[in-house]
DNA sequence: GTACTGCTGTGTATGCTGTACACAAATAAG
DNA sequence: CTTATTTGTGTACAGCATACACAGCAGTAC
């Protein structure tokens, strides 16, 4: 059954290994093997992430790394869970939880774009280890003077994490992209000559209507607030939402 | 330069082949290869879908499949806007656009769930193709009425896509972990044992209290307007969330 | 001390992967 | 009919994760 494959590479984030003294010592330990392994995403992306490129990089050969992972998916759980990196400690007095789970989003946006490479494994079906715990538990923190009960805070924390971590999606193709040595007008020109493809198209009425409208046909018939009609980035975008997300919780639990 | 690689990805999701009369009849055309590798990834799992298995599927030698397309990745991308689908079609009169967007997320979620090797490609990376684009062009659809400029619209829907996307991580984790044949209480089981490792641990404090709180310990002392505190179900979470996201749409736009 | 045990890193081998290349059969255009 | 072009095949190869047997080291038991 694969459930025991689960709680095999789960136990394997959370083990402390105590060797036993016999046998010679090791040369590294867990630690340094996911440095370099993380090394080599960080540089050469996910695809260089090879057994064999690990090795090298420790001046191993590729068996040896069995010592130490017993199969490349623990070994890549592992790296997972270190790139998380711990969130950044908000020192001096609270600002106000919605000020403070502003931070955490921002923060876990930057971590997600500066390691574009997270994205592109299933993380979700990985063992949640010590950092990504450590994620939560900052949220949790943010919010914690607003006396929300546990299953409220729960809730909340997932439904930030969730559009966090589901909006970041341009910013970190984008990531990628630049990474590769495609500049941000290369990207930005491949991913508007798509999204063109709809110009004119009868199967995309409102989308033609979008990309064609010099921004404001829309709107200038409307009597609604709308703010200012220029195009807005990535940065911005997420932003309007975050902002949306917290008015939602803000006008629920506290009116 | 790799900027010219994502032209070519793209051009192949919506390039019509036509082909010019000469040579044999080819045996099939390429939405048979991509259905037959869709059919692999439906039933076996993403690792299991390998060019061979798809030639296979299709009674070819691996590499007639390089007539279809010119390399895996681009078979791939395929495969990846095909499985999105269409939108399902809304017909009767407007139920207005609140009711509207939780269709539409409702609708992608659920294509999510189905197919959760979705989520274990990059697929923000891959071009933007026809199927992708009609989820977009639904979206719109459906807030169509409100009137906002293109550039709200544009906004909102990130905003809605971003979360949608988000937070259905947990619930493809278990969609993929019951098709490979893990029980539900396995899966919950594995995932609540990870959590658990937080419980006395000074590293997580409010992780810890919210995990070993008899639901009520911290909202009874609270005045604030607290749900039920039993745990929620991830159904129960993810429309929680999009009720809140709307909530902060609504009070934006229509406060 | 000496023998034993269990660990480390190495060397070699295997099966699977994506894909390059040359070719034969098939088909339409001239 | 000839010629050009395309389809599917066969063979080949490099790169991948990983199984297995082995050599040497470092403690433990006597």
């Amino acid at each position: 059954m694969a459930a025991e494959e689960l709680s095999k590479r789960s136990s394997l984030l959370w083990d402390t290994q105590q060797r036993p003294g016999r046998g010679p010592k090791p040369t590294v330990n867990r630690a340094d093997v996911v440095a370099a392994a993380i090394r080599i995403a960080d540089g050469e992306g996910l695809s260089a992430l090879t057994m064999q490129a690990v090795a090298a990089q420790l001046g191993f050969t590729t068996m040896a790394l069995y010592r130490y992972f017993p199969n490349k998916e623990t070994l890549i759980d592992a790296c997972v869970d270190t790139a998380l990196g711990t969130p950044p400690q908000r020192s001096g007095p609270k600002e106000g939880w919605r000020k403070e789970v502003k931070h955490w989003a921002y923060a876990k946006r930057a971590m997600l774009c500066s390691r574009p490479w997270l994205a592109e494994l299933p993380f979700v079906a990985a063992p949640h280890g010590p950092n990504w715990l450590s994620w939560h538990e900052a949220f949790l923190q943010a919010i914690a003077e607003t006396g929300l009960s546990p299953e409220d805070m729960m809730d909340v924390l997932s439904l930030v994490h969730g559009y966090v971590s589901g909006s970041s999606d341009t910013a970190i193709s984008l990531a990628r992209a630049t990474s590769r040595g495609i500049s941000v007008e290369e990207w930005a020109q491949a991913v508007s000559s798509d999204l063109c493809r709809a110009i004119n198209n009868p199967r995309y009425p409102m989308l033609s209507a979008i990309l064609t409208s010099k921004s404001g046909g829309i709107s200038e018939a409307s009597p609604l607030p709308a703010r200012a009609g220029r195009p807005r980035s990535m940065d911005e975008s997420f932003d309007f939402g975050l902002e949306r997300v917290l008015d939602g919780i803000e006008h629920y639990f506290f009116g």
